[in-house]
Order: structure tokens, then C-alpha cells, then sequence
DNA sequence: CGAATCTTTGAATCCTCTCAAGTCTTGTGG
DNA sequence: CCACAAGACTTGAGAGGATTCAAAGATTCG
């Protein structure tokens, strides 16, 4: 909930410091939208700011449930490892979103699940003394942040509906589309393209399977590439692939 | 959040009547367990308790939210109507459970998903302003509302790490072995099976698929009918099936 | 009892997975 | 900075599984 200095380096995983809410670009939508930060100041000390790289664990599945984390930028991935070893993702976290939201249930003191960067992002870590000092202090705090249960509802929901139904390529486009809307509201020039295997993980399909369906989509000029995991979209070409199949 | 009167008859969707919170079985694993009830008492006048029939629609998905339904009995389906017609259902809601928890947010006036019933089934109704007032006169009962978020959530991922992932007979089966769970609960004899239809749409898959399965699990001697959707059922053979397949 | 709906079953097709090999990328250490 | 190793991705071929289409058999409800 801060501006991440330019200057600071992003290194794996380390602290960036404490977060100066205050001047924080995403504040106004996510947890602490509407709420008097001069208010709060002292106690939104303990807030860290953290920079990951790509594919670190932000915290795993079953320890104990101590912060909830706020994306200010880039993507998270929460999921779990199934018994065949393959991994099963259960939903994003866009920026604005919050992972480890059970950290502030009194019964459940361990994470749900993993969480793991799919990009270079940026997080703040709450820590739950200081939610729960902020519940108790305004009375509709707890509104907000059911208001955040509602969309961490939403996120699985649109994992069931959208990507794990239909066809492989039906499922990828929908998971492409998504992600797409995500770039456009950043004004960003090019989309981030997750692993094969991060899109294996999110349909619920085989990594090969996956895989096929991206060349697909690059021989048929929807996608090209613009980097590392970066492809520039035809937002069109890959809408209409999906009102084909839904006529079927 | 009451005793059925076994007197009263449970017709289409009729109202049972008022709520006698304070004599509901169910009401200490429920929305007001650990509630001062006689303090409520008037609070609670508004809550009405229904009892629906197999298949009859709770609530429209899109319609304005006014009211979060707590199961008693029997069991609730959320589902989404999908482009080609078919179902896909986002989770399924057992006793204790509740629906319609997006009526409490005030910027989601509409439900999410329509809700469907499963089998009789015996609900509360309460109204948005009772949650209101009992959330401004008890301040622990945010923590409360949000054990229910959580509860909803871990729903939704079952659906997709349990019952939208592996082959068919593994999704089928997993689904089973969850509502077998619920029937020792109660210390059925039997459990309840769903349609084939809700199955699938449970699963993902085809109708065809589902019931070719179903089939194989009564050739098996896995599922054996006990009535008009009840199966007696075999735990450990349909336990051993997904733990091969895992091998696998 | 009859109509409508749901379920079952078969056969053919299509899709997805599996297995395997080869290619490309990435990160590390010399 | 390059070489190498490990991991990720791609691609093909074949097998197996799921869907589709179709028709017949149950069930349910009025």
C-alpha cells in the first residue's frame, strides 16, 4: 500500500521497507480504499513492503496464517499440489486483490493454500494485529473486507466457469481474454502470457495439452510474442474463437 | 434457524412460519451460533423458515439480494447457466451452510448465482437488515459472518480441485465420497445421490459420462439403490478407486 | 395413464492424454 | 563471457477417454 521506490533494487524477496501508505498509488482500490490513513499512521508501521521476481513463494500451504498480502503489482497464483505431483490453481490475485485473507479468521490459523508469483510483484504484507486493531477501530472495516471475501469468491468462481469448463482451447482463450482485460487496464502495450504449465495448472489440462493451444493461437497471429512472457493479443480474433465454440 | 414442526406440512416453497431460533437444533453450527438468542428475540421476528421440495428455485441468480438463506436440512445447489444451456454449479451448500452471503455487501445487491435445491429441503430466511443490526449490536458477529466467506470459499475450491480435475470417474466418485460425508453426519442409512445432470454439471462433464459411471459404480456393487435418490454405498471400495488412480 | 423429462446404452468420432524425443531457455559456475 | 546442466517448452504418434448423436428404456408428474 505504497509507491515503490525506483530507486530501491528489487531482489528476490527482500524487504523494500516500511510502507508509506499515505502516497500509495493503489490504496484507493484496495483494503485501506476509504479509510483515514492519518488516522492510522502509527499503526500502519508494521506494514512491509516486498518486491518477489518471478515464481517465489509468498507463503505456503498449511503454516501458520500470520499476514495477509496486498498485490500492488504484478500476479499472483494461489494452489495446491495434488497427489500425482501436478499443481492445481485454485485463483489469481490481480493487483488490488489480497492473498492469505484467512489470516484474519480466529479458527483458521493456516494458510489455505500456496501462494506463488507468476511475475515481478510487488506486495504489502499486513500483518493481522494490525487488521484487526483497524476492525475495532472502524466499524466498517469489516465491511471492506468482506467486501474482499466477495471478490476472492469471484476469482474461484470464474476458475470453475470459465477455465475448467468447456474445451482446452475454449478454457486457455477464456484465461488469455482474462488476463488481457487485466493489461488493458494497466494501458500496457503487451500481455503477460503465464508458463504452459501455469496455464495447465489454471484449466485443469496437461502441460502438452496447453502448449498446443498457445502455438495454435501464435500461428493463427493472435498471439506474438513481445518479450519474456510478454505477447502482444488480438483481442478480437481471441473473443470471437469462443463465440464460434458457443454455438456449437 | 428453528425446529421444524413435524406437524406443519412441507409444501411447494411454503412458508413454515416464524423462526424459534431458540429451540433450533442446528443453530449452534449455524450463522448465530454463540448468539445471545433471548437478546435478539424481536430482532429475529422477520426470519422466516421455508421448506422447499427437490429442484425448486431458491433464488435467481441477477435478481436484487435482500435475504441470505440458512440451510437446515438437505442440500443446495449455486449454479450459473452457460451460453450452449447446460449447468455448471459452483458449489453445493449443506446444513449449516448458507446462501445468498453476497446480500450482506452493500455494493452487491444482486446474487451472484441462482440457487437451486437438491432434495427437500428446510431453509431460514433472513432478511438483510437482521444481519445489519445484529452485525451493529454484536461486535463479534463480523468474525462470525466471515468464518461463513471462508466456509463458501473452501466450497468453490473443492469444486475445482476435487470435483473439476482428473478423469471422470475420479470427479464422480470424489463428489460421492463428500456426500457420503454428509450422510454419516446424520447417521443415514443411505446417502443421497444426485441426479445425473447435477453430476455432471458438478463435474464438468458430459450427462453421458456422468451416468456411464454411475452405471459402473452399481455394476460394481459400489452404489447400490436405496430409494428414489438413495444409494447405500461401499466407502472403502470407493475410496480404494481414486487412490489407484493416483498411483497411476 | 400418457406426456415430458431424465436416464441408459451403443457406436463412431473427436479430443485429450500419454509417452517420447528433440529444441529452446535459463541459471550457474568456470 | 561462454559452456553446461537442468528445466521448460514443443511436437509427433498412438492409445485411451470423453463427447456426440441417436434411440430405447425408466421415472415422474399431472
Amino acid at each position: 500500500m505504497n509507491i515503490l521506490n525506483p530507486k530501491t533494487k528489487c531482489l528476490s524477496g527482500q524487504r523494500e521497507g516500511s510502507a508509506d501508505c499515505r502516497h500509495c498509488a493503489i490504496r484507493q482500490h484496495s483494503l485501506f480504499a476509504g479509510l483515514d490513513i492519518s488516522k492510522f499512521e502509527l499503526l500502519l508501521k508494521p506494514i512491509r513492503q516486498y518486491c518477489f521476481p518471478t515464481n517465489k513463494l509468498v507463503f505456503a500451504q498449511h503454516i501458520p496464517a500470520t499476514n495477509v498480502y496486498v498485490v500492488r503489482k504484478g500476479l499472483i497464483k494461489l494452489e495446491e499440489t495434488l497427489p500425482d505431483g501436478t499443481q492445481r490453481i485454485v485463483r489469481l490475485i490481480p493487483p488490488g486483490g489480497v492473498a492469505g485473507l484467512e489470516t484474519v479468521l480466529d479458527h483458521a490459523q493456516r494458510y489455505d493454500y500456496s501462494a506463488i508469483t507468476l511475475r515481478a510483484t510487488e506486495l504489502c504484507q499486513i500483518p493481522y494485529a494490525v487488521l484487526r486493531q483497524i476492525q475495532v477501530e472502524e466499524s466498517g472495516f469489516a465491511e471492506v473486507l468482506m467486501q474482499f471475501w466477495h471478490k476472492q469468491l469471484l476469482a474461484a468462481e470464474q476458475v470453475i466457469v470459465d477455465f475448467s469448463t468447456g474445451t482446452v482451447r475454449e478454457r486457455i482463450v477464456k484465461i488469455l481474454l482474462s488476463l488481457a482485460a487485466l493489461a488493458e487496464q494497466e494501458n500496457a502495450q503487451s500481455m503477460y502470457l503465464p508458463s504452459v504449465r501455469d496455464l495447465a495448472a489454471l484449466s485443469g489440462v496437461t502441460r502438452e495439452s496447453a502448449s498446443r493451444v498457445v502455438a495454435e493461437l501464435k500461428r493463427l497471429n493472435l498471439l506474438s510474442k513481445a518479450g519474456v512472457n510478454q505477447v502482444q493479443y488480438d483481442m478480437e480474433g481471441l473473443t470471437s474463437l469462443i463465440h464460434c465454440e458457443e454455438k456449437q
